[in-house]
DNA sequence: CAGGGCTCAGAAATCCATTTCTCGGATCCG
DNA sequence: CGGATCCGAGAAATGGATTTCTGAGCCCTG
């Protein structure tokens, strides 16, 4: 298991010391062509490959970058984890990924681990908005650090999607519509993204109708909670026209209840996502949302932290636009 | 940024060797009380943490897991790699994860790379059931390796669900409500569990109805391919009674395209997805489906490499049991 | 009381690649 | 032709924790 070829034994074979074969590997200085074609060849006839290990102690530099998800089978994260790790393999760098499992605890365990292996940066999606915040901040002394989507600490590298303009989108398209009477299915209040959404609904829905900025529910980010809010909503003595929901996953939730209901969507109600996963367009209807560019958050995430890494001293702020997806579950 | 405390720094300290340091924080040996407080108290207050990348030069062992999946936006892959992930943290070891983009090439370097990073084993679903091969032997010859769900080399360790169950599973469902007219709706044949799947189909169907067993549409496992290929069903002269699916995913496309045909499900035919993924529920009418214990499945991936890398020599192979789930899509 | 065994802690070797230091030999210029 | 400058390659230091080797000190026993 262990027969791992050093380069000690490749200077051998090649007649050199180790520090020519380094710097023939390394292509860093000038080397003699015939020594240069022996370390070579030799390197190649041992099959040596370099022990990332050693050269990540003496260089200071692992290659590595971590990133902690708080619930990876969110399907919101695999499209961004995937982009992030694209990105770091073309950029020769890996992931070391964990995930938080939503707890506060698990997320400051599994940061301090990451510190311990010398990662080279930090991506991470805060479980809590507050209570995340010190252990993130603490790491950000580290290493950098980089918030991808939800935001924890204000001072600190954030790369995510507009929710502001997002919800702008949808509820415009909602009052082109014509609706009027709206209700807000929200998620937890705990993540920074739930708390912008619901913010930016209630400031834009006030300018309609005042009523409806009140008219909003708060759960968690489940199929479950989407049925059990609209069962609510449907109880209630007047059914709005528009039901906003925080995601995909809520919103499919409450097309479920209402179907059951015998309500009509979109005919006695619309209903709107937030996120654009597959869901959107495995629900019936076929459900209006707003894509965020997850792709491209990861990229930046990453460009960001190396640059960050390079000593650029500045917070950066990158806030992505977000773009709407209109479709049966609005009438489109 | 590279103010790290040395283990050195905590033993001048403390006024003692760093060997002495090591042996106090390892608890191998026993060392005096009051030296061992001295240095406890040192390292606390020096806020002192190991540095891995030198214990792992040192110790030959990383602490960390590769994992290869084809892609992780396949809904698939988060659950197990959740698991294996939890599985790791458990044992206080890293999972490394890379995404083979479904390409060999891809996969090769990605090993590759894995095997650079000196990982204590490797978890892998090989994206070609012949292509995959000799790379993952020849990773096999230096580290642990264990294929998780999909097969590509027969005679090393692997991890993964019954798909001849699952699949007799299914056609005994469907049998039992009176089907016997039936069609395969097949994804990708590069892959083991989609070869596997395919065959116990064939081999259940003829049992019932030899023409049935030759009703098969192979693609992908996109969405696209699900309502390209109920298309072409539907184009034929008489339609099948039951289309079984290769997966969720598939399977949703057949019902998108049956329902724009004005055929509906369950009464002019029968349809069943494959994983029980969140589709299975969101569909209309929601999907009979398998459920593979997929949590299991990484967790016993997880142990599989480990023992192996303990060096119990004995190849292992785990298949575990998958559970049928009734739903709308065959009248349940 | 001397020698054998034991325990415990420091000194030093080890893991392996990189990088600095050093020096012999060649080139160049006055 | 002698001294300054370069160049290239080997020797040695480095990174930081672990582990083996060593030896001092202590207890026990014949």
């Amino acid at each position: 298991m262990d027969r791992a070829v050093t380069m000690r034994q490749v200077a051998e074979a090649a007649g050199v010391s180790p520090a020519t074969v380094s710097r023939v590997l390394a292509g860093s200085t000038r080397v003699h062509p015939d020594l240069r074609a022996r370390v070579l060849a030799s390197a190649e006839r041992l099959g040596y490959r370099a022990n990332r290990v050693a050269r990540a102690l003496r260089t200071r530099s692992t290659g590595t970058v971590g990133m902690v998800v708080p619930n990876i089978t969110n399907p919101f994260f695999p499209v961004v984890i995937q982009a992030v790790e694209r990105e770091l393999h073309r950029r020769n760098l890996r992931l070391l990924l964990c995930d938080s499992a939503d707890e506060v605890r698990q997320e400051a365990e599994v940061l301090q681990i990451l510190l311990d292996h010398r990662i080279e940066g930090i991506l991470i999606s805060a479980c809590d908005r507050i209570a995340s915040r010190s252990m993130i901040r603490m790491a950000a002394g580290l290493v950098p650090v980089v918030q991808v989507d939800r935001l924890a600490v204000p001072d600190l590298h954030f790369v995510g999607a507009d929710q502001e303009g997002a919800m702008a989108a949808i509820v415009e398209h909602l009052v082109a519509q014509g609706c009027r009477r709206m209700a807000y299915v929200s998620s937890s209040p705990r993540i920074s993204t739930a708390v912008e959404r619901l913010r930016a609904y209630e400031r834009l829905v006030r300018a309609v109708d005042e009523p409806s900025a009140e008219r909003t529910y708060t759960g968690d980010f489940t199929l479950a909670w989407g049925r059990e809010a609209a069962r609510r909503i449907v109880g209630e003595h007047d059914l709005p026209d528009a039901i906003v929901c925080a995601n995909d996953l809520v919103a499919v939730g409450v097309l479920q209840a209402l179907d059951e209901a015998g309500i009509s969507v979109p005919r006695d109600v619309l209903v709107t996502g937030f996120d654009d996963t597959v869901l959107a367009t495995v629900a019936r209807p076929q459900l209006t949302t707003v894509r965020q560019p997850l792709a491209d958050i990861g990229r930046e995430a990453v460009e960001t932290v190396l640059a960050a890494r390079q000593g650029s001293p500045a917070t950066t702020r990158k806030v992505l636009p977000s773009l709407l997806v209109a479709r049966a579950s609005t009438g489109a």
